[in-house]
DNA sequence: ACCTGAACACCGTTCAAGT
DNA sequence: ACCTGAACACCGTTCAAGT
């Protein structure tokens, strides 16, 4: 709040007038967010092009504001105008591509479950797995490691593509047509 | 920390002879949680069924523990004793099930990415995807909304398995052999 | 309607002083 | 070696007082 005050030249207390808490302003924030997430190749690709799209700008938008997460996460989305749009859209996609109704919401909530732990690895160190002083103790750990080094895509982006490949073909055999 | 001193029957400025600040502290309480993730089904089990109860014990550890989930997310995980000896066991486990060596840490980091933001559903409160005032301008979302409702399941074990499943099935089939 | 400034109850952390 | 207590620079929030 303090921050934000300083940015709109105002005192703290100020904000107060137009919030009512730290948290309706995260909600404000969350809201904004979510309209960046890019929903716009549902109903104009096919399903599986579609939810990579849409998965990758929203990891993308979310790491870069990865202290929302545990806010977003857990908040209601009632009141949140630009939220809802988002899973509208997205609910018509998977409905549209033959996702059986009672199973949509939870292969959304699985894909932004993994998107939402994805996004805090983009910000994660580089050296976050260097074994450091135990590499002796833990020698298949350190093989692993060593491993994936040589690959020329960010750790982060190699284990996102990855998982959204096994998500988008596993959530995929629920359809019961193709489209 | 004042809490921790409060437990501690102690004043908080105490604490720092013991830890030099509160990320410490943290560092700690992440490897003891660790050390409670259920890691002993590899090398006992198929390799499926071994992620299996590793992935529902390592969510369910955070789900009792959602602040820690950015901070681990983003922790160095070197002199952390108890975790790196859970990843040493996955590793194995991953070696031994025919994943091929460079693969290993990504299909740990998907894995783990999923976990935590599912550790987060279970907190979310049951209501959290109600459209309230806007059910009518978002009709396929609410119809999803409502359709998910017949389970007898919580919402979040529903996605939770469901994306477990997708990514047990996905990354399997980088598998060069069974086992 | 919207602002300021003082105040409150909290944070994490430092440091001089004790035992 | 480990503690206390005062102090510091911060939090989010309330509220009386202003315009």
């Amino acid at each position: 709040m303090a921050a934000l005050a300083k940015l709109l030249e105002v005192a703290p207390s100020a904000l107060y007038n137009h919030v009512s808490s730290k948290q309706d302003v995260l909600l404000l924030v969350e809201d904004h967010l979510m309209s960046l997430v890019d929903v716009s190749s549902f109903g104009a690709a096919p399903w599986d092009d579609a939810v990579r799209t849409w998965a990758w700008s929203y990891r993308n938008v979310f790491a870069e504001h990865t202290p929302l997460i545990p806010v977003i996460a857990v908040l209601p989305v009632t009141d949140a105008p630009q939220t809802l749009a988002m899973y509208e859209t997205v609910s018509k996609g998977f409905l549209d591509a033959g996702f059986p109704q009672e199973r949509i919401i939870s292969a959304i909530v699985a894909l932004e479950s993994f998107i939402f732990g994805s996004a805090y690895d983009v910000t994660a160190p580089e050296d976050i797995f260097d074994p450091g002083t135990m590499a002796e103790s833990t020698p298949y750990f350190t093989a692993a490691v060593r491993g994936a080094a040589g690959t020329a895509l960010r750790a982060a982006d190699a284990a996102f593509i990855l998982g959204l490949d096994a998500l988008i073909d596993g959530l995929g055999s629920l359809r019961r047509e193709a489209d």
